[in-house]
RNA sequence: GGUGACGUAGCUCAGACGGUAGAGCAGGGGACUCAUAAGCCCUUGGUCACUGGUUCAAGUCCAGUCGUCACCA
């Protein structure tokens, strides 16, 4: 079968705070097992994401610590890259939006809507502060609430009866920052004609009955087929700047330009790697797959806002790009949208100290405890609940227990009995074939669920098979056989390791790391997946750092084991999997 | 207020097309000993949020109620 191309989009955390796991477990994790399942399939594979470094949270963030926004976003940008290398989120790059590629084509990308009449001015009465010469945000003014009276409503919602808001309609409104009180001005907006697509959105989301998520699916259409019009610009400093004369102080409403950044991300990868013009395969060639990795938050932005966008660009063309004006981009194939993760049945909340931070979690337990756990309870269909007890058990009775000790007390018996060599087997028998067609089979059936991003359905698969392992090892008993015939206790051990060695490529994708140590015990010199790596890019007053992904010298195949007899163990087999104790 | 999703054993979750509830972990018991006292076998747990309705038969379809969440106005 011919390789596919995929292009995995995984959304782009906003560099205001640190990531949780629930950012984890709904959106980089999946993303990673998923590029590294079709890696392993041999399909060309392209990871992108980065950091969101726009907007006003940030620029807001910046003035409470008396830093510049740039400094903010570039302390967590830098944290971002540590946590996912740490994670082992396998991106071919990861980037931000503060690049000169994205701001010059977040601005062709307004010229393109533009020329395309997708944008219309209008005018939007909006709350202004004199004292510091610009427009509030709503969130950043706060007042009496028209429905309920309560005094400290915000601009954008009241918390005490929860009506959503207009800052306009505040009584007594004044600004968060310094208190003056703010006069209503006019301001002339760009407004993105939703209505003038609605039918080639909802044409787009009509075929996909069979394979999106019914959490993702139904709401999107009803947004669709009455999407009304929506701001496309903001008053705003920190931003991409509209490409227009007399627009000072205007800029790209960040969510949009967000949601660019896939885009303009896999033009920065096709740069970085030497091949500029690799971009349009996967944007422009139909026989591609794009994925959206994405948390619930997300879901009409993904669905139906960036659809909106791309049709409405239809293509980048402007005289650099000349080739492409019969092209037309490509849009989402699926949006494997998840759920949350809770924490002590509340959201993650970096600001009510309600969060697992992940740097720390990995630089306690290492990557793959974590992954194993946040796979095992990744909101795929309904929020779920981190739960530090649950964490430890699943470690240790499930991944260590069942998994690790399989592969110790398999390859400890060969080291000590086989001359430290995978023995070679004499005439199998029915229960020896009957599992190794078992872990044959799990090939397709475990690939099939990656495929259809059905992640925990996959590792649940996958652990059943290490689970059947370990059943034939006791019903085999080779530390019995041995005594009376050597021969047939090697027979049995070389099974067992064989079914171990598919086991280490089918569980790869979740525990990459393990993976690797166990195929580094079996003996092979090589490894599954490539190296990551953090690196600066750019040119001297674009200077920034970027993840990437080298897949070097990566042998890893989706494909069951060939262990061949003889070959020397890569050492003595020592434990794979900590134990867990909690302080 | 609108749209949508969710509410199943102590915990985390499965349960197209309706036929009297399943898995893993935890808990209890057992035989073994190669293994990080891990693994294996057996086993105790459930008013399927609530109330009505359709049906010979409903976690499973319909209506309503309560609760949780996301997005939109």
């Amino acid at each position: 079968m011919a390789p596919e191309n995929i292009l995995v989009c995984v959304a782009w955390p906003y560099a205001n705070g640190d990531l949780h796991v629930g950012h984890v477990a709904g959106a980089y994790l999946p993303a990673d097992i998923f590029a590294r399942y079709h890696r392993l399939k041999g399909n060309r594979v392209v990871m992108v994401s980065g950091s969101d470094s726009h907007g006003t949270p940030i620029v807001v963030r910046a003035d409470k610590e008396g830093k510049t926004p740039r400094e903010v976003f570039e302390y967590f940008h830098a944290r971002f890259l540590e946590t996912q290398k740490n994670l082992g989120v396998s991106y071919d790059l990861f980037t931000h939006t503060d690049t000169q590629n994205h701001r010059r084509i977040g601005q062709q990308m307004f010229t393109r809507l533009l020329e395309n009449e997708y944008l219309y001015k209008a005018k939007q009465k909006q709350l202004y502060s004199e004292s510091q010469s610009k427009f509030l945000p709503d969130r950043l003014v706060e007042g009496t609430c028209p429905h309920c009276g309560y005094d400290k409503a915000r601009g954008d919602q009241c918390d005490n009866c929860g009506k959503l808001l207009d800052g306009t309609e505040l009584i007594n409104p004044r600004s968060r920052i310094d208190g003056s009180t703010p006069v209503v001005r006019e301001s002339e907006h760009y407004f993105f004609d939703l209505p003038a697509l609605r039918e080639k959105l909802v044409a787009y989301l009509s075929d996909k009955d069979s394979y999106w998520r019914s959490t993702v699916l139904d709401f999107s259409r009803n947004y669709a087929a009455h999407a009304e019009p929506r701001a496309f610009t903001r008053d705003l400093t920190w931003g991409i700047p509209i490409p227009l004369p007399d627009s000072e102080g205007k800029c790209i409403y960040v969510w949009y330009e967000a949601l660019l950044g896939y885009l303009t991300a896999t033009v920065e990868w096709a740069s970085i790697t030497g091949q500029p013009d690799e971009w349009r395969k996967f944007w422009y060639e139909k026989d591609v797959k794009i994925y959206n990795f994405i948390g619930k938050d997300n879901i009409l932005f993904h669905t139906v806002l960036w659809q909106a966008v791309l049709l409405g660009m239809e293509r980048l063309g402007q005289p650099w790009d000349g080739a492409d004006v019969d092209k037309v981009f490509n849009l989402p194939y699926d949006v494997p949208a998840n759920q949350y993760v809770n924490l002590g049945g509340q959201k993650f909340s970096k600001s009510l100290g309600v969060s697992v931070d992940v740097l720390d979690l990995t630089a306690k337990y290492g990557a793959d405890p974590v992954r194993y756990y946040l796979t095992s309870i990744m909101p795929e269909a309904k929020d779920s609940e981190w739960s530090w007890n649950d964490f430890v058990l699943r470690n240790n009775s499930e991944l260590l227990a069942k998994w690790g000790n399989l592969v110790q007390r398999t390859l400890s018996q060969i080291w000590k009995n086989f001359d430290q060599r995978i023995p070679t087997p004499g005439e199998l028998s029915e229960a020896d074939k009957a599992l190794i067609a078992q872990s044959e089979a799990a090939f397709e059936t475990i690939g099939g669920a990656l495929n259809a991003v059905h992640l925990r359905d996959a590792l649940t698969g996958a652990i059943e098979l290490a689970t059947a392992t370990n059943q034939y090892l006791d019903r085999e008993a080779p530390w019995k056989t041995i005594k009376a015939d050597k021969a047939r206790a090697g027979t049995q051990l070389y099974v067992a390791a064989r079914v171990i060695d598919s086991l280490s490529v089918l569980l790869s994708p979740f525990i990459p790391f393990t993976s690797e140590a166990v195929r580094k015990q079996l003996g092979y010199k090589d490894t599954l997946f490539g190296e990551q790596y953090i690196e600066q890019v750019g040119a001297t007053d674009d200077r920034h750092d970027v993840l990437r992904y080298n897949a070097g010298a990566a042998r890893g195949e989706w494909k069951p084991s060939n262990l061949q007899p003889g070959q020397p163990l890569g050492g003595e087999p020592k434990g794979l999997i900590a134990k867990i104790e909690l302080a």
